[in-house]
DNA sequence: ACATAAATAATGTATAGACATAAAACAGGG
DNA sequence: CCCTGTTTTATGTCTATACATTATTTATGT
């Protein structure tokens, strides 16, 4: 089973040895992997220690278990991924290019003025509105439209955001609990002069919510000019199928 | 701590009494959490199950572990979001419209005459290429240009592609291990006609590659008209910071 | 003061047992 | 044949203990 003795624990190389043959095909979907007493003698180990690896492994979504039946891969259901939300300063200074944030303008609104659409801030709430553009080496790379309330993070009203991205300080800031993203494509139209492009051009449009608990915190809408930039999700993961 | 008094085990539950505080904000990104020996104390219980706990949030995201430094609340850095990616089948039917099916054209192909960048078959294999247009209630909502490589697929080369999706054949028969998505946006040019829009019309791109081990199964184009579609990824959990 | 060695304190891993729990298999009784 | 208990069995949880590992702190020698 495991030919290379590598310096893992244990339960590490139970695991991986599982993992690996899920992955590698060897174990498909609904398999009935061994028993966790036949495991124990057969890797020489007490039960607490199969049972940690197999519990990593239910953790992770590869495995299933049902009393009295056994230990199981799992069909994987849904088609998820995990999608990189990125930072967009990272991004373009990740591609050698020089970063530079400029804000096109700030506003503090009342709650009442906010399309419940993008934020439902509480009653009474104040919240600020930016809009800031996006250079890679000079060049307009994205536009973003922010709400942030000022009810659910106070400091946003005194920040400088003409240095700091409002979404990097917010990650450095805030901790959310939830959060939602849409993705969809539309022209540049109102936003095609900020971005220097054809109001007819396609672009990527981001827009991500985030709440902790029930209160929101900031509603942002990132237009990306399609030629411009793409979302990359990348899934290594339990034997789904192939859509 | 835990006022009530679930039938919730105790592992479980000084999980959730931890997981609560961090998403409650209690607890926040670089906290250092009570040593595992007072834990153990405080819950009166073994070290094994404060560590069963602990254990889990760490796999899950939530927390770091520094030997002889102790526990801590991550900081999550990056931005990571569960994405639903859609059967459009599913999607359509979903939306209560009924969905019909086109199949546009059907090739094979030999491995070298495929754009390498969509796809690398391995030398001397066939590939299937199919064209297919899917309708809601009749009017065009997607176009996909897809590649299914017949060494992995060998099946695929008989599948009737005319009544079934070949992305819902190929979700029932092939499992894969990795896959990779990528967005964009760009205007519907050459597929215009299909889609029955305008050429300059922006659309949401969706290309879809899946493998097995190293060997590649399928890639898949979506070509969505912006207006009709967005994908959404909602994401519950560990106190990131809002972005 | 500075490099080096020893003590310390936290997590990491593992054990051998125990009892709890739930679901499947099996038995009988109607 | 169906329904109902009873037994079996694999996982679920937990304990008390032991030693390993590693980064920090403290002590020590130059």
């Amino acid at each position: 089973m495991s030919l290379d003795d590598t310096n893992l624990s244990l339960h590490a190389r139970i695991r991986a040895d599982i993992e690996g043959a899920i992955l590698s095909g060897t174990l498909k979907p609904g398999d009935r992997i061994p028993f966790e007493h036949e495991l124990m003698t057969q890797y020489g180990c007490a039960r607490m220690t199969v049972n940690k690896a197999l519990s990593g492994l239910v953790e992770a979504g590869l495995l299933e278990r049902r009393r009295r039946a056994g230990t199981f891969v799992s069909r994987p259901q849904i088609h998820m991924a995990a999608l990189a939300i990125p930072d967009i300063q990272a991004e373009v200074t990740g591609r050698g290019q020089i970063y530079r944030l400029e804000l096109l303008s700030r506003d503090v609104l009342p709650a009442a003025s906010v399309d419940p659409e993008r934020m439902r801030p509480p009653r009474g709430a104040k919240v600020l509105a930016l809009t800031c553009r996006h250079l890679a080496d000079g060049v307009p790379f994205a536009v973003e439209e922010r709400l942030i309330s000022l009810k659910a993070v106070p400091e946003a009203a005194t920040a400088d955001f003409t240095e700091v991205a409002p979404g990097s300080w917010l990650l450095a800031h805030v901790p959310w609990t939830e959060a939602e993203h849409r993705i969809t494509a539309a022209p540049a139209a109102r936003l095609a002069g900020a971005l220097g492009v054809e109001e007819s051009t396609a672009c990527l449009i981001l827009d991500r919510r985030t709440w902790r608990g029930d209160q929101p915190i900031t509603h942002v809408r990132q237009v990306f000019p399609g030629a411009g930039f793409d979302l990359v999700a990348r899934f290594t993961g339990a034997g789904g199928a192939a859509a």
